[in-house]
DNA sequence: TCAAATACTCGTAAGTTACTCGTAAGAAAT
DNA sequence: ATTTCTTACGAGTAACTTACGAGTATTTGA
């Protein structure tokens, strides 16, 4: 029926967060002693009593049987949640930058398809088209756009966003408020689409 | 199966919008001490006496059992459908603008509650803000406000978003752009919460 | 207009839960 | 057969919830 749910406690969640995210980056679980190390913890017998906890409530399994190693691993996740990767830091003018553990930022259900990801827009460097630092931004993944249609372009490896306009002289790239100056893509920048921007995203607290 | 709303006293009101409010921002249930300090009660048994009475009267549930820590909850009705109503057009300003025919906003699965609601954003006038002509506003309708909270404010009817901040000699609304002036509540205005912003949404076309 | 009921508040302390520790024996992997 | 990991146990503590008794504002109603 339905993925449940068990809301964790702050320091079961920061377990399961651990685990997850040394899962992700060694390409296999961690073992006790390691996540004694990673989360400060100065016992095992601590360690196992979340491994018990944890994997009693569901919200932990294991790849094999009892006592085998290395074996912990987060069950799957829920799958239509409507929601979709973060994949990234955005700054106008900077590479794009990586995220250490994969996030997933809820969206609307009509943006929910795998071809769709979402960048945090780092900085005020958008303050100029009312993007702000903290923002989100829903791109679909595409290496082609219409005219007038907001990108995700990158310029030499920094990427921005900007309004989309391709000229028989070469690609003009706008920003939304026209204060601000047109760039114009020479036959020496290197210039890619990154994707086309759906929409802006921004969460109070 | 329609929402039973009892209608509670003010302050218990308050007192169930705030542990919402935690709930939201912080993404697990406050502790007592929490509501004591969030609310300004003194003593824990105050807290213990609102918790005992709103759970009598169905207003607030716990996820666990007896004792549990961390476990107060309001009982919530989610909308399966991710799909929030529009109730009208908001300008600085101006007081709300209501539609004709209701439409709905598909919203992310973590704002589709049936107490939020969707404006949308008529006129630059909250430019400022970096909110802009078309923009959509999540809010969540509750009539208090914790310090600092952006809100949707009603003062002598006409509307707009402010955050807002409770001082001794009255409320103080201040705008989220820092060159703009603050605006202070006066025994002879009336004002009113509407609700209190949880995000924008802005969709390119 | 006064009394009585109701709605809320206080401080403290006892009772539970959630987590922590150290150590050591048992099982798997090398 | 040694090393690397997992499990077991018992005891402790900090973080939370609940109980209790008494008190003060606010509303009701006669």
């Amino acid at each position: 029926m339905e993925a449940m749910k068990k809301d964790l406690s702050p320091k079961k969640q920061r377990f399961v967060e651990f685990i997850q995210n040394f899962t992700d980056v060694n390409k296999r679980a961690p073992t006790f002693q390691e996540i004694m190390n990673g989360l400060k913890i100065r016992s095992l017998g601590t360690v196992n009593w979340y491994v018990r906890e944890l994997e009693h409530s569901g919200s932990l399994k294991r790849s094999g049987a009892s006592n085998t190693k290395r074996a912990l691993m987060i069950p799957e996740q829920k799958q239509n949640t409507g929601s979709l990767p973060l994949l990234g830091l955005i700054a106008a003018g900077y590479p794009l930058e990586a995220i250490e553990n994969r996030e997933s930022i809820e969206v609307p259900l009509s943006y929910a398809y795998s071809e769709n990801y979402v960048l945090r827009v780092k900085g005020d460097s958008m303050i100029d088209d009312n993007i702000q630092d903290g923002d989100y931004v829903i791109v679909r993944q595409q290496a082609s756009a219409e005219n007038g249609q907001t990108v995700v372009a990158f310029i030499n490896n920094e990427a921005t966003l900007k309004r989309y306009y391709p000229k028989p002289d070469g690609i003009e790239l706008h920003p939304r408020n026209p204060a601000y100056t047109v760039i114009r893509i020479g036959a020496e920048d290197e210039f890619k689409i990154g994707g086309v921007v759906l929409a802006v995203f921004r969460r109070y607290e």
